[in-house]
DNA sequence: CCCTTTTACGTTCCCCGTAACTATC
DNA sequence: GATAGTTACGGGGAACGTAAAAGGG
């Protein structure tokens, strides 16, 4: 459940290779393999099948990529909203509330 | 940018207490210290004042605080989807699609 | 002085790369 | 024997707890 490993599972599933995906995210196969296990581990499901011609998503696998996908977008919009400072609020309470101003982004 | 370090972030927001956070979670007040440490240097910036009161959110966490809790949801739904495995699927090749069968939850 | 957070330090465990192995074609 | 993935192993760094210190009412 660590971001890597969420990244490493995206890129597996689109390219259909782990060898490939670790180039993508500039890792050594034996990384990606590793990372695949231990997010299969703490999951308790197997996301991919193996096979001599690549990787190929199971329907666990199929079924969370869409949600990984969303929190790895999620991340990067709260990695983004440094530059624009103009509005911001200075200082608040503890927050309790739920629906609050969405994270700043350079676009919108 | 880990789950942990949301976890404690969110926890912070809500009690307005590092050391309540650190209880409520099960870790030592300096570890909780060390994590928001670590979030802040990778976001580039403060997310609590601190005071002898307890910490405050400043305005830039204060930002950031739905999305962060959006993303442990996601996270808390991707753990869920055992249990029910009756109409799943059996395999399939790369997947380069956008929208797909979200996360299967037990409640719904 | 009390309360909350931070720094210091030592230990443990995680994550990676290199190297060697296995399996399928 | 080529290609894709896995296992083995050692090193560097991350994350924690205990202990001690610092900052404000």
């Amino acid at each position: 459940m660590h971001e890597r490993e969420f990244r490493a599972f995206v890129s597996i599933a689109e390219t259909g290779r782990m060898d490939a995906a670790a180039r993508q995210l500039g890792y050594s196969q034996p990384a990606i393999t590793y990372q695949i296990k231990c997010l299969e581990r703490s999951l308790g499901f197997k996301l991919f099948t193996r096979h001599p011609s690549g990787a190929r998503l199971t329907g666990d696998g199929r079924m969370i990529l869409p949600s990984v996908r969303a929190v790895l977008m999620l991340m990067d919009s709260i990695r983004e909203p440094q530059g624009d400072r103009s509005g911001e609020l200075p200082d608040e309470g503890a927050a309790g509330g739920t629906t609050l101003p969405l994270v700043r982004r350079r676009t919108a």
